[in-house]
RNA sequence: GGGCGAGUGGUGGAAUGGCAUACACGAUGGACUUAAAAUCCAUUGGCCGCAAGGUCGUGAGGGUUCGACUCCCUCCUCGCCCACCA
């Protein structure tokens, strides 16, 4: 229990009254010191936050402060992505305006950062719900829209029944919604999309230049945006005027294509099968797969059905006509919605050839072990040998795509392509709680953005929260009635409201003016302060927050209104809590509140379990004892403050035990600097610390009365260390010591090399058996002792055998190993 | 199915080629106390041993090396991301 201790409650007020007054957060624009950008993504106003949450701010004030104290000017801000689903289900279930809630919950998490000891520079905050926000959200849509790559479209989209709205690809997921796990179903409305693909290529090349990613995260942009290479190649349909166009990494396997299937949904069907003299049951199975693809976005082995169509298309490379099937198991938006299939050398082709009766041809031999199509279980999709390829026999396969290509160039008759996975960004949302689009339609002249000098285009107050599958925004004829800006006539304004991701895609550049309502964001104050240096959140954004920030930052750079084309610099994404092995929820039960924490123990013990728990990065399983391991590590170290006041420092001879402490202090300086500077792993800088202070704790032990000046600074040193962790009760320790000056006007300490214990000698010497074991006989003695023995018997080169040892290994002051 | 990561005491974890288990939690015993709390001290991987000490030990098996938790190969288990992307 933590009622006998250092009184936190007095001392964590008093010091943030204190930063409060002096500005500690408040980036100074006039400094000359070096800029140092510090961004913690802005989170979601949810009501009751938990130690889950504080880790990551904690973490993020922790890097903070350790920067202010290296003498960075630096930049700590803090906002809201106060737009979003959740408080608009709220506002349907209890009725209270999703504005009310939203604002309520900000005030409360505000509080929380408080709670935390967490400092921001709040006059720079940024809520995104508010018109002074979402005037310039809206703006980028425009600029977008200018650049085209804002457009329309009618889209089969993904539809939750429970929510009444669209959800984008990746807010479904194993076929449900994200939020509410309903199954969901296919619609096809008119939808509002960001034209994302066109940056692909670029989106992904300068990956490269983000060096201080986690390699996890750009591995996953990187197959999120799914670049392949291949051949377009193109199918005549017979006695038809439909070229079918089929996209491939394998165009080795051309001549083994023995049938080609088309998507359910690929825009030439109507063409093909209006002939057929089973047009109906055709219709029959495209309707019914496609209801199936739309309830089976859980991927895993749903069964794959096909239909022939009754035509047949030519084989380009060899003039083989070939069956045209439509499949469920064609990706529609990839590619071209139609492939050439090679039963022999995909698996895939493989399964539906088997269970259609379709033929299987092999062109690719296995080197280890002679190929027959009739035999096989399954396909051979490895490298190999090129046979029944006409004049490409005999070729490795490798060789033959090159070699194919080519020829297909050469002929008209295919071209190198590359494609990807990544799709357009589809931006609509059905939903009132949301940056409204600024579009308008008029019947006259028809769609045209609002101009610049009308936004924002304002939320309408007064609205009833019933789903009926579109945006409430419908219902409100004052907003949705306005006169057309060319001609004056009757015209309706677009009611649907953008995602939340649009409004987060842009924040980091509105921190530096969030005032400013001439214009989104200042040019020349985010060519200096941009990119961030250190971003940090959760991984679960490591795709599509950080790719659509990221886009939008490089369209903002093409339209010059920026100068660089990478927002984030450095990243780093940690883990989140668990309790009982699973992650925090109300729902689950599992909650630990840190508001009853924090009103036990203080902030600083919360703060120093929280980053003691694990590495940063890594998930990490709740225990409110570890909790109390904190709290007594604090007061340890409080008591030797205390009791350092009263000691008399003894200015005279240092000696043996005064030279460990030294070493151990520095040690601990170098440590710690090293795991702020590069991996954040607080755990073990933390751990380094409480050494640090065991030392100590022996080092009185053994001398209680006649104690050396060595204890002063390793004291003062710990206290310095630990005020990134714990800053409330570091500071008052720091004043009892006699500073008069905020310990983060204190420089951070330089370690000395000289004080270190050397921990590997390596000597290039020559040895033999007998000096071996001699040294072998004293590895209790001290390096120095060693390092004179190496010196007087080998160096002499005396015991020199012949042979020539790679070198003596002698690990922390001791002989390890003699290498011959 | 593909990609990535991880597997170390009773627990969280440390060590990235050099004393395996730092630091902390928990546990046991002790000191202090009328008692409790707090604090301090000792022990705490397994096995053998009264002890000194010995021996085995980082998911399993193999390899490289004077030396492997660490590097390489095979396999097992778990986690995350993607998933019919031709």
């Amino acid at each position: 229990m933590a009622q006998e201790g250092y009184s936190f409650k007095e001392i964590e007020a008093k010091w943030r009254k204190k930063w409060d007054e002096m500005g500690l957060f408040k980036m100074d624009p006039a400094s000359s010191r070096p800029k140092y950008y510090c961004l913690m993504m802005f989170p979601y106003p949810s009501a009751a936050l938990h130690v889950g949450h504080g880790r990551n701010y904690i973490i993020g004030d922790s890097v903070v402060r350790y920067k202010i104290m290296r003498g960075y000017n630096v930049l700590s801000p803090m906002g809201f992505d106060a737009f979003g689903l959740p408080a608009e289900n709220a506002a349907i279930k209890n009725g209270i305006h999703p504005e009310i809630s939203t604002l309520n919950n900000i005030k409360t998490m505000r509080r929380q950062f408080d709670s935390w000891g967490a400092g921001y520079d709040w006059s720079r905050e940024v809520v995104s719900c508010l018109p002074g926000y979402y005037k310039w959200t809206q703006w980028i849509f425009l600029q977008l829209y200018k650049k085209g790559l804002a457009y329309k479209k009618k889209a089969s989209v993904n539809w939750c029944p429970s929510c009444q709205t669209v959800l984008a690809n990746e807010q479904v997921v194993d076929g449900k919604c994200e939020r509410c796990s309903s199954q969901v179903t296919l619609r096809d409305l008119e939808q509002w999309f960001l034209k994302i693909t066109d940056y692909s290529e670029r989106l992904l090349n300068d990956l490269e230049s983000l060096k201080d990613w986690p390699e996890r995260v750009k591995l996953m942009q990187k197959n999120w945006i799914g670049r392949s290479e291949g051949v377009e190649i193109d199918f005549k349909v017979k006695d038809s005027n439909v070229i079918l166009t089929c996209f491939t990494t394998r165009a080795d396997t051309i001549y083994g294509v023995t049938y080609m299937v088309i998507s359910n949904e690929h825009p030439d069907i109507p063409e093909l099968i209006k002939n057929a003299p089973d047009k109906k049951e055709i219709e029959k199975f495209i309707n019914d797969t496609r209801r199936e693809n739309a309830a089976d976005r859980v991927g895993a082995d749903i069964e794959k059905k096909g239909m022939f169509t009754g035509k047949f298309v030519i084989n380009p490379a060899n003039n083989k006509a070939v069956p045209l099937w439509i499949g469920n198991y064609v990706v529609t938006e990839y590619g071209t919605g139609a492939v050439m299939a090679v039963p022999a050398h995909d698996q895939r082709d493989f399964e539906f050839a088997k269970k259609y009766g379709l033929g299987i041809e092999a062109v690719i031999d296995n080197p280890k072990e002679h190929l027959e199509a009739a035999g096989m279980k399954e396909a051979y999709v490895e490298e190999g040998i090129m046979i029944n390829s006409g004049k490409f026999n005999g070729l490795a396969s490798a060789d033959a795509i090159e070699k194919i290509a080519d020829f297909m160039e050469e002929n008209n008759i295919g071209r190198r392509e590359v494609h990807y996975k990544l799709r357009d960004w589809l931006i609509s949302r059905q939903r009132y709680w949301g940056a409204p689009i600024p579009m308008v339609y008029c019947d006259k002249c028809g769609m045209q953005p609002v101009d610049e000098k009308d936004l924002p285009v304002m939320l309408p107050k007064d609205i009833k929260f019933k789903p009926h599958g579109e945006s409430p925004l419908k219902d409100a004829p004052e907003f949705v009635n306005i006169k057309c800006p060319s001609c004056g006539g009757n015209a309706r304004r677009e009611i649907d409201t953008m995602d939340t991701f649009v409004d987060s895609s842009w924040y980091f550049l509105r921190y530096l003016s969030p005032e400013d309502d001439k214009k989104p964001f200042d040019k020349e104050l985010v060519n200096k302060w941009l990119p961030v240096d250190q971003y940090i959140g959760g991984v679960e954004h490591a795709i599509l927050h950080l790719l659509y920030s990221r886009f939008i930052v490089k369209v903002m750079y093409d339209m010059g209104y920026i100068g660089f084309k990478e927002p984030f610099a450095r990243l780093f994404t940690q883990g989140m809590i668990t309790k009982n092995g699973i992650k925090m929820s109300k729902s689950k039960g599992n909650v630990v509140s840190s508001d009853g924490l924090i009103e036990k123990y203080g902030a600083d013990t919360v703060r120093l379990y929280t980053l003691f728990i694990s590495p940063p990065e890594k998930d990490a399983e709740w225990s409110d004892k570890g909790v109390e391991g904190a709290w007594r590590f604090i007061n340890r170290v409080w008591r030797l403050i205390e009791d350092g006041l009263r000691l008399k420092v003894e200015g005279s001879k240092p000696d043996e035990k005064d030279k460990t402490l030294k070493q151990k202090t520095h040690a601990t300086i170098k440590k710690v600097t090293e795991d702020m500077e590069g991996t954040f792993h607080f755990n073990t800088a933390i751990s380094s610390i409480m050494e640090l202070v065991n030392e100590i704790y022996d080092y009185k032990s053994s001398q209680p009365s006649a104690l050396g000046s060595q204890l002063k600074e390793a004291i003062r040193t710990v206290v310095i260390l630990l005020a990134p962790f714990v800053p409330h009760v570091a500071e008052e320790m720091w004043e009892k010591l006699g500073n008069k000056e905020s310990i983060f006007k204190a420089k951070w300490p330089d370690y000395d090399r000289n004080a270190l214990v050397q921990d590997t000698i390596e000597l290039p010497i020559q040895i033999n058996g007998k000096l071996r074991s001699k040294i072998e006989a004293s590895l209790n003695a001290g390096e120095d002792e060693i390092r004179a023995m190496v010196m007087k018997d080998i160096v002499v080169n005396k015991w020199t055998g012949g042979k020539e040892p790679k070198k003596i290994i002698i690990v922390k002051g001791k002989l390890v190993n003699i290498v011959i």
